[in-house]
RNA sequence: GGGGGAGUGUCCCGAGCGGCAAAGGGGGCGGACUGUAAAUCCGCUGGCUAUGCCUUCGUAGGUUCGAGUCCUACCUCCCCCA
């Protein structure tokens, strides 16, 4: 279990990445022998991926570097379908122009973890709705449909919350696990792809595949999932204070994406350096052993830089990591801190506080929400708290740079720049 | 097909004799303590042009001064019988 002999498993278990794997010492031969084509799906449910899928990008990433060669799958087919496995009702269906559009979204962020490229282990973009869509429903049914045993598929954990008790599971959702299997089987005809990785969630599925394989002659397939990640007090990855952690730099800007990782339990700093960052293994060691106390606040700033880096680039990263010290150690104000325009003219006629917090900015859902920030000593203008809501935001209020700066609480600051 | 039960604050779970903006949790947000952490403690957790107005308890009607609460129909789900 713990002594792989390729670097790709080694790498992958010393660092975390490994849940479960479907037969570890053949497929440990395996990249030991030869360049090996593994994949990842990803369905287009959403404009951007955001921290959770971080983490199946990272596995493709090692997978590149150490020599091998990574598919990045999207779901333009499937994402028609939609995956039921372990969600408790049906989703809205999407049209297709949506798919497209989340798509070519999506698709913006994978340059930044792998080379897509010319050579034996350049990373390839493929979209499943290149076979699935032109499918012909019959000649599927008695092709692929045979080799499935509904009385298997009625008994994978993945659907058993969905049969047992709350929502019905429709036809159309059932087919989901069918349509992933015959992409992998597709992916091992079309390009020798061997392995398909996933969360753990995906193991039903990506097995159903490798059953597959076996009914249509692929080689030997395998499957090789990742933990479900939360956070050392049990929150799901992906969170934040403002909602999902967008990849996308322009859904969560990469100040906001930094603090996400700057915000980090304690007790999970450790564990995120291995799964998202590449430092080396012996230097997170030193770093972890060398943080005491309140010193884990230097590796943490480590942590957010590294993983925003990989993502927005290095000088984005920095930048938002001296924007972060600039606002919170040294109280001051950072241009680089999300900024909102309002024009001069209406400064000079005031704007109310409630307003500028709740509709100019966003740091509030609303009036009420504001009125009740006020009242908790919540909302603060260039730091100093606000006490009055009628109380208006003039000229007068901005200080040497041109700007007001806005909190609630102590983390999250927008800046009232006039133009 | 027959019988029984259930859908509550658009984050979730859940109480609710006809006077309810609706108990209680969880989650979330803010405050205190700290280290921009965790744990703990405290406050808040429908909207608005706000001593008032508007919208909310599956959907649509009805009874009533007044309905989440009663009646009718419909939708959806669960359980038992066939």
């Amino acid at each position: 279990m713990s002594t792989f002999r390729s670097d790709f498993l080694h790498t992958l278990h010393e660092r975390g990445f490994i849940h479960q794997v479907s037969d570890e010492a053949g497929l440990d031969a395996l990249f030991a022998k030869e360049t090996v084509t593994a994949y990842i799906g990803f369905d287009p449910t959403a404009p951007s991926l955001h921290a959770g899928g971080l983490i199946q990008i990272m596995m493709l990433h090692w997978l590149q570097k150490t020599g091998h060669r990574p598919i990045s799958l999207m779901g333009g087919g499937t994402g028609m379908v939609g995956d039921p496995s372990f969600k408790d009702e049906a989703r809205q269906l999407m049209t297709v122009d949506t798919i497209e559009a989340n798509i070519a979204s999506i698709k913006r962020v994978f340059s930044n973890y792998l080379a897509y490229e010319e050579g034996p282990n350049g990373a390839l973009m493929i979209n499943n709705a290149e076979w699935l869509r032109s499918l012909n429903y019959l000649e599927f049914l008695r092709d692929v449909g045979r080799h499935f045993s509904v009385n298997r598929m009625l008994s994978f954990d993945s659907v058993k919350t969905r049969l047992e008790r709350e929502q019905s599971l429709s036809f159309l959702e059932f087919n989901y696990m069918i349509l992933q299997a015959y992409d992998f089987v597709e992916l091992a005809k079309r390009y020798d792809c061997r392995l398909q990785m996933g969360g753990s969630d995906q193991w039903g599925n990506i097995v159903n595949g490798i059953d597959l394989g076996h009914r249509m002659g692929t080689p030997q397939l395998y499957a090789l999932t990742s933990p479900l990640l939360t956070t050392a007090s049990g929150a799901k990855m992906g969170k934040s204070v403002n909602g999902a952690v967008w990849l996308n730099a322009d859904m969560l800007g990469p100040y906001a994406f930094w603090q996400y990782w700057r915000n980090t339990e304690d007790a999970d700093v450790g564990r995120f350096l291995k799964l998202y960052t590449t430092l080396p293994m012996d230097e997170i060691a030193r770093l972890v052993n060398e943080a005491q106390g309140s010193g884990i606040n230097e590796v943490k700033k480590i942590l957010a830089t590294e993983v925003t880096a990989m993502l927005h680039g290095r000088a984005a990263a920095e930048a938002a990591a001296e924007a972060a010290r600039k606002t919170f150690e040294e109280g001051g104000v950072s241009a680089d801190l999300p900024t909102v325009e309002v024009a001069a003219a209406e400064l000079e006629a005031g704007i109310g506080v409630l307003a500028a917090f709740a509709e100019r900015t966003g740091l509030v859902a609303s009036n009420g929400e504001a009125r009740r920030q006020i009242k908790g000593g919540g909302l603060k203008v260039n730091d100093a708290s606000v006490t009055d809501e009628k109380a208006l935001l003039t000229a007068r209020d901005l200080n040497a740079d041109g700007v007001i700066k806005l909190s609630l609480g102590k983390k999250k600051h927008v800046l009232l720049r006039a133009v």
